[in-house]
DNA sequence: TATATTTGTTCAATCGTTTGAGCAAATGTA
DNA sequence: TACATTTGCTCAAACGATTGAACAAATATA
């Protein structure tokens, strides 16, 4: 009962006295094989539980029907969902997926590019980790004509295809609901300003501040690693102000999270006394009372998209990368942290 | 500046006036190569940005250095973090990892596998969709001699390696927490009893009432495919109930969840009135007000022991597929939702 | 009927690496 | 000095599919 040796197209060639080269021809139904020779040919390889071997095809004819992905971080819901329907898209047309994560870390990031570039990948899907400010080790998949193609983070910073939200509009949505609202010291727990999505955040919180004729206070933003434990922290330091806001724009949920738990504890009125909005619509937005504002980052849309943006790619024969930006109009959901009227 | 043929052994061969073989051996540290040669070999590599073509290499040796994961669902907390886990093991190890899923389809999962096959995988790592009770294309892959690891879900369906919790346990361990804060009428938000492991905690639910001399209500079992919004129905019938309980067990959070949303709306005071206990520890569960006591199924352990085993059984030239089950003890987040004192 | 075209297949090379066998030179042993 | 062993490499055949070229037979064209 040892596991047999794994039947080749040679063994049904042997069993139907043509040639290899027929029979490949016979499976990939070529139009110069006859219709009885094809019939024959597939109804032998079922009999002998034939399993093409897709690493000699891949070998043979340069293409791995392997796609890698890079992400920051698997653990997230952003990035699970976008990986979701990357996978969806791309497995109808025949792709296997490879993920792996970066973990935010530079160096991963680079033995990422290393290791998929090993395994033949026909394409690679990255964002970049918050660590990445050099770029070069991306300049390799470009110099080697495989398609690459970015979302989320790297918008300008490679000059290939870049898939992502208007992360600038969005802050001008927040900050214009919140004002309708009512509100008009708006706080703004802003991520890292060296990642340049949060950095887009934070210049369209300010834009829209002063298109609504808002004072722009210093004090009111706090640079945060954006973790629940830091939005307590830097709720905590917002409360203390002489002058409290009257609303908190955090650019992460789980932030947004930490800031409605200290609020909560302090039995401060959400959304009444002090209004909150978070970024990214993760799940648990919807699950906690009250509910949590949110931006819609449209997460099954951009996998969607990638996946095409990659498909059109790794059909164009003579492709050459250059910078491409497709910017999805974010959506804001309105929930009961900021519904004040 | 067209993507220049990518270097070969055959190109380093040609620099240094030897042949591929020995270039590839020096690359692989075969003994019988000099030292003096090696270093020669791996400088000119360097110098020409020599990749390794991972195909060509996985096909003649027949080690393709993937292995394939199977998930019904990457987009939840418990299968992300075990993927997550897997991967980080066995990328130290030298494999990548491809994952698929089945989307709790046995149609799909069927159709993974086959995928999984074609691509020569060194492995498949997979826990069975719900729909799932033939395992007839699970033994594929058995007789090819490649090995198969499960994890969470298909502990006795196969006869292979398997890694999970002990839910049967688990139940105990919720049954008595509950029983020591003082409960007496505890319900079981039960999942669909087709999945082993939903049977095994429904077991040990009855089982530990028994037990502690409780007597069983059937009324107070609601078997329920455990969404959020199912877990607001059942809790809806409970508490119509003439003579309501004083406990929730569910077994997944997202019913808890939905328990907890319509007691609160029902202002019933949790857990005075009525504890709750969820399953899973999702990463809300911990966010929300009040927090939900659940038990944690270790996940990061889970895939430790999952990478673990799949590398003893892939190094073990001559294993055969045997049933070997390794039970975690499941372990009690005691959380606000159920401490009465 | 003679020639051109199409059809259906075979032949042989190839993708880039690994690997068993072979062989000469260097080194060890007696 | 003669023989055995070790060292360091070459040779050539794989792995399993794909593919351009070749070619005979069947069919079409003039």
């Amino acid at each position: 009962m040892k596991n047999k040796r794994k039947t080749t197209i040679k063994d049904i060639a042997n069993v139907l006295k043509i040639t290899p080269s027929a029979v490949s021809r016979a499976l990939n139904d070529n139009p110069r094989i006859s219709d009885k020779t094809k019939e024959a040919v597939k109804k032998v390889a079922l009999e002998l539980e034939y399993q093409p071997n897709q690493l000699a095809s891949a070998l043979r004819s340069g293409k791995s029907n392997l796609v890698g992905i890079i992400v920051p971080k698997t653990n997230s819901y952003f990035f699970s969902t976008v990986v979701e329907s990357i996978e969806n898209e791309l497995n109808k047309e025949g792709y296997n997926v490879i993920i792996t994560q970066s973990n935010e870390s530079y160096d991963k990031e680079c033995r990422n590019i290393q290791t998929l570039l090993q395994t033949q990948v026909d394409g690679i899907i990255a964002s970049l980790a918050n660590e990445t400010i050099d770029f070069s080790h991306y300049e390799k998949i470009k110099s080697k004509g495989i398609p690459l193609i970015l979302y989320d983070r790297g918008e300008n910073d490679i000059g290939v295809d870049y898939i992502g939200i208007d992360d600038y509009e969005s802050s001008h949505l927040v900050v214009e609901h919140l004002v309708e609202q009512g509100c008009k010291r708006i706080a703004h727990l802003a991520g890292l300003s060296q990642t340049r999505i949060y950095k887009n955040r934070i210049r369209g919180y300010v834009d829209a501040l002063e298109k609504h004729h808002l004072p722009l206070d210093t004090n009111l933003i706090k640079e945060s690693n954006l973790t629940l434990e830091n939005g307590r922290e830097k709720t905590k330091e917002l409360l203390k102000l002489p002058n409290r806001p009257d609303a908190i724009y955090a650019a992460g949920d789980y932030a947004a999270l930490g800031a409605l738990q200290i609020l909560q504890e302090n039995n401060i009125k959400v959304p009444e006394e002090i209004a909150l909005v978070g970024f990214s619509n993760e799940p648990f937005t919807s699950l906690i009372r009250p509910t949590i504002t949110t931006i819609s980052q449209h997460n099954k849309e951009i996998g969607k998209l990638v996946a095409q943006q990659f498909l059109k790619r790794v059909n164009d024969k003579n492709w050459k990368p250059v910078l491409n930006k497709t910017i999805l109009k974010a959506e804001l959901i309105v929930r009961d942290s900021s519904k004040r009227k």
